[in-house]
RNA sequence: GGCGACGUGGCUCAGCGGUUAGAGCGAUUCACUCAUAAUGAAUAGGCCGAUGGUUCGAAUCCAUCCGUCGCCA
């Protein structure tokens, strides 16, 4: 019975490289989880996209002196062409910049207002008469008005550790010219009225905490127990969405108003591509599917509190009927730390991933970041870790696994699977052993529960050498080559199905082994970039193409006689020496490299 | 200050009320040579942060404290 699952990922700020923390909060989760229910035969639709708006990307432009568009744009096209490199099998990364996304972006603020849950507020911000603008708070330093610290920052004191109200720091001046004098002038703005939603929201929130994890369910419960306020969704800047009323040409919709949107937008923008444009609706108007939205803890509350409040306020969009899907689950990760501290762009304490994928293979960097994953609580990346998990698990149990056996099988039965007369009751136990691994890891990827799901796989790895050193293929082809058969058939077809099983963490060495084995055919679809037309602008878009993938998640029954090809080692050993080389580039000066496929 | 998390063998972590506390790495010994010196078997190694309490029984629940850290005020 296939189901609609709905895969979406955090979408990040496009001012600065994707690194390891994306990779282990939410993209590659996200990825495995789709990939494997692919193979189960689901109906997996996978977005997101590059935010393009925002202050993080208004700040990075006018630190370099460049249009936010410019940094955007250029950091988009990294970002698809990283995750193409690595394997994030988006049905569509796209960006919010688009036509289709403002425009939708512009129908639900208006549905929201006509159906009552926005209300006006005057605010008071700091203002810039030079620049004849109103300017965000981090743009602004001043006296802080706690410790008397002369340089705070507009949201925060570096000195004191308070969060401040910029409008009552001392002395406040703007960032980018220190001479200029900083007035408080008020300013009106459209709130969203969360409170109106709160009671919706707690029976949510009952309804799916049996399956949620904890840690999400207690911060969600909590911000809404601490009561909901209303939130500004409208700002005095001009990078952003225009609010789509008269009189408000100075101003934007919210960067985090927009963002949650986009996993909406995608979609519909998926639909159109793909030619049938309300295919979308499989997922948001079916209370049969399956909406998971993987992000990092620091997003939790905009996923389980305000995107669902958001659609609450919407419902019917688009559709005659109403029933629009919340999330089923926000599967949030916690922080990946890097060597012990966490991360930090400014002093560059960073794994940047177009860097590593210059240095290591996509499923190395898959296979420790999964191995590692914070699902629980915080984790660290740390190079010595690296080092020994791919070089100790994933190389020698499992590479070693498949290439001893796989050499051996070519060598000594002539480049075939070798045809046996019967299998004995242990190598039939060992086989099957390989094939409860389906059930087994599947229903803990279906749990989100990544990690232990890999660790599951790898102890059947390691069974699977122990038997092979028992059952020693290479003695008794001296003296009983029939038994050698059976017992080289038995562990070919337990690699086949654990390579399977592995597949969603590791797809490139899965498609490799899939063809050492004699088999032909993609096990997933492809991924390329598409440039897509609107009629003021076009965009490009990262893409996957399931048309001609092959792979089930299910057990195989390796032919006998089958031609086998003539396997290569699947991963590549680390020197030692690389563990102090990439420590030093922790914390030094970062150049950013064109980006090669 | 409030909220939360964490503290288990040398390292990384699992276990979260019930038989002698587990795994991987690392260490030692042995076996094997098909394999990128890759694998397998065995052994050593822990008073489960501290102190109280609940319980027939606690690493596991509660309280306090110490240490590490995150979020919010």
């Amino acid at each position: 019975m296939s189901k609609y699952i709905h895969v979406s990922v955090a979408w990040p700020y496009s001012n600065g490289d994707l690194h390891v923390g994306h990779l282990a909060g939410a993209y590659l989760p996200a990825d495995i989880f789709a990939r494997y229910h692919r193979l189960k035969g689901d109906q997996v639709l996978m977005v997101s996209g590059s935010d393009a708006h925002g202050t993080p990307i208004s700040v990075e432009a006018d630190k370099r002196g460049v249009s936010p568009v410019e940094i955007f744009t250029k950091y988009h096209e990294r970002f698809l062409l990283t995750q193409q490199k690595i394997g994030i099998s988006y049905n569509l990364f796209t960006h919010t910049d688009t036509e289709n996304h403002h425009q939708i972006a512009q129908e639900i603020f208006t549905l929201l207002l006509e159906h009552g849950f926005l209300y006006l507020e005057t605010q008071a911000l700091l203002y810039s008469e030079k620049e004849r603008r109103f300017l965000p708070d981090r743009y602004v330093e001043g006296e802080c008005y706690i410790c008397h610290y002369p340089n705070a920052r507009g949201d925060q004191c570096d000195n004191c550790g308070n969060l401040l109200d910029a409008t009552q720091l001392i002395n406040p001046r703007s960032k980018n010219d220190p001479t200029d004098q900083l007035v408080v002038r008020e300013s009106e703005h459209y709130f969203l009225d969360l409170s109106k939603f709160s009671s919706q929201l707690l029976k949510y929130l009952d309804k799916h905490e049996d399956h949620w994890r904890p840690n999400v369910v207690r911060f969600s419960r909590n911000f809404i127990s601490e009561g909901l306020r209303g939130r500004p969704i409208t700002r005095d800047i001009d990078w952003g969405i225009p609010v789509p009323l008269e009189g408000w040409e100075s101003k934007r919709l919210y960067v985090w108003f927009d963002a949650v949107m986009g996993y909406l937008t995608a979609s519909i923008e998926w639909a159109k591509h793909t030619g049938q444009p309300d295919a979308w609706k499989n997922w948001w108007y079916n209370a049969d599917a399956e909406i998971y939205n993987f992000i990092g803890k620091d997003n939790i509350p905009f996923h389980t509190i305000i995107w669902p409040a958001e659609l609450l306020g919407i419902d019917g969009i688009y559709n005659d009927a109403t029933g629009i899907s919340l999330p089923y689950d926000v599967p949030a990760n916690e922080f990946m730390n890097i060597e012990g501290a966490q991360f930090s762009k400014s002093r560059n304490w960073a794994i940047w991933l177009p860097d590593i994928l210059d240095r290591y293979q996509p499923d190395a960097i898959r296979y420790y970041v999964a191995a590692t994953f914070p699902e629980t609580h915080d984790s660290d990346f740390a190079w010595d870790g690296f080092f020994n998990r791919v070089n100790g698990e994933l190389l020698a149990a499992w590479g070693n696994l498949v290439n001893r056996m796989l050499s051996f099988a070519y060598k000594r039965f002539d480049g075939k699977v070798p045809s046996f007369d019967s299998l004995t009751d242990a190598d039939k136990a060992m086989i099957a052993r390989s094939e409860a691994a389906f059930e087994e890891v599947g229903s803990l990827i279906e749990k989100v529960r990544l990690r232990e799901a890999l660790q599951t796989a790898m102890g059947i790895v390691r069974e699977a050498n122990g038997y092979l050193d028992g059952r020693k293929p290479w003695q008794t082809i001296k003296d009983d080559p029939a038994d050698a058969a059976r017992a080289v058939y038995a562990i070919l077809r337990v690699i086949d199905n654990l390579n399977l099983v592995l597949s969603p963490f590791l797809p490139f060495s899965a498609q490799a082994v899939h063809e050492y084995l004699g088999y032909d055919g993609q096990l997933f679809g492809t991924q390329h970039i598409e440039t897509y037309a609107e009629a003021s602008r076009s965009h490009n878009a990262l893409v996957y193409n399931g048309s001609a993938a092959i792979g089930k998640w299910k057990k195989r029954a390796l032919a006998q006689g089958q031609a086998l090809r003539e396997p290569k080692a699947l991963y590549t050993k680390l020197d030692p020496e690389i563990i102090e080389q990439e420590r030093a580039y922790l914390g030094a000066e970062r150049i950013e490299h064109e980006i090669f496929v």
